[in-house]
DNA sequence: CCGCCGCCCTGCTTGC
DNA sequence: TGCAAGCAGGGCGGCG
C-alpha cells in the first residue's frame, strides 16, 4: 500500500522525467478513475497541458501544471504510476489511464482493484483542505501533536491513520512508529504522557525518513515509477510479522484488529 | 462532532 | 484437485 514514503519515492522518480513536458495525448480506459470537476471532459482538458513539477501531499501525488491546474493522483492500495521511457512502451497490466508525453514516453496509471483515482483540479479548487499536517514538516511540532491527541479516548493508532489530522501515515508506518516508540497501538490517546507523545513524534519522523531513504516498502505490490521495488519491507519491525520474534526483545509479534485494521505489535515491549 | 459499518474491487488464501 | 467463500484495505458516504 503506497503511504507517505512510497508516494514520496514515486513523486521524486517522476519529477525529473516529467517536469517541463507537454501532455501530448491522454487515453482513458476506465472513465470512473479519471475525474474532473464540472461538465468538462478529462481527456480534452488535460491534453496539451504542460507539467511544471511533481510533488507529494499526504498520500497524493500532485502533477502541477503550468496553467495552474493540478493532476492529483491517489493510489489507494494497489495503484501504480509507471513511467515508460520512449521506445519502451508496452501493455502494462491494469492500465486505466495512459498519458503520452512530448518526448514519446508514457505515464501509466494502473490499478488492479480500481480503487485509485486521478482528478484534474482547477487552480482555486481546495482539494487538500481536509488534509492534516505533514508529519515531516516543521508544522508538525510536539505541541501540535499533543493537541491532536488531547482528550481523546480513541486508540492512538486510529488517530495516526486519520488523514484529517496527520496526512500520509498508513497501516504500515503507524504500526512501525508505535513499535519504535514502545507504545501499544490500542492506548487511548489521552492517557499518553508528553514524553511518550514526543517519542512517538520522533519515531514517526525516523521511520518515515528511513523508509524514504530505502525507497519504500514493497509488501504487497508497490513499485516505484521505474517499476522497481523498495527495500524497507526487509527491515520492518512488526508489520506483517505475526508469530515472528520481536527485533528488540524476541517475544513473538502479535496481530490484533483495531478499527477493522490488522495491527501488529509486541506485547512485551509496547506498553 | 464522533464512531461504526458497509461499500468499492480483485486476487490470494482458506476450507470443504 | 477444484471450487466457493472469506479476507484484505483507504477513503467515503450513510447512519445513529
Amino acid at each position: 500500500m503506497p503511504e507517505l514514503p512510497e508516494v514520496e519515492t514515486i513523486a521524486r522518480g517522476l519529477a525529473g522525467p516529467l517536469t517541463g513536458q507537454r501532455i501530448a495525448a491522454v487515453c482513458v480506459n476506465l472513465p470512473k478513475v479519471a475525474l474532473v470537476s464540472g461538465e468538462r471532459a478529462f481527456t480534452t482538458e488535460l491534453t496539451g497541458e504542460r507539467i511544471a513539477g511533481v510533488q507529494r501531499r499526504g498520500k497524493f501525488i500532485v502533477l502541477s501544471l503550468r496553467s495552474g491546474r493540478s493532476l492529483v493522483v491517489h493510489l489507494r492500495m494497489t495503484g501504480r504510476l509507471i513511467l515508460q521511457p520512449a521506445g519502451q512502451q508496452g501493455r502494462y497490466p491494469h492500465t486505466h489511464v495512459k498519458l503520452r508525453l512530448g518526448d514519446g514516453s508514457h505515464v501509466c496509471f494502473a490499478d488492479v482493484r480500481q480503487f485509485g483515482r486521478m482528478r484534474l483540479v482547477e487552480p482555486e479548487e481546495p482539494w487538500a483542505s481536509e488534509l492534516g499536517c505533514e508529519p515531516l514538516s516543521q508544522d508538525f511540532t510536539a505541541e501540535r501533536f499533543i493537541d491532536i491527541l488531547a482528550g481523546r479516548t480513541t486508540p492512538v493508532k486510529v488517530l495516526l491513520l486519520d488523514q484529517r489530522r496527520i496526512a500520509g501515515i498508513g497501516n504500515i508506518y503507524a504500526c512501525e512508529a508505535l513499535w519504535q516508540a514502545r507504545i501499544r497501538p490500542g492506548t487511548p490517546a489521552k492517557v499518553l504522557t508528553k514524553p511518550a507523545i514526543r517519542r512517538l513524534r520522533e519515531a514517526l519522523a525516523e521511520v518515515l525518513n528511513r523508509a524514504i531513504e530505502m525507497g519504500g516498502s514493497s509488501v504487497d505490490d508497490y513499485v516505484n515509477a521505474q517499476g522497481l521495488q523498495g527495500a524497507f519491507q526487509n527491515v520492518l519491525s512488526v508489520y506483517g510479522r505475526e508469530g515472528q520474534p520481536c527485533r528488540r526483545c524476541g517475544r513473538a509479534v502479535v496481530r490484533t484488529v483495531i478499527a477493522q485494521r490488522g495491527t501488529w505489535w509486541c506485547r512485551k515491549c509496547q506498553k
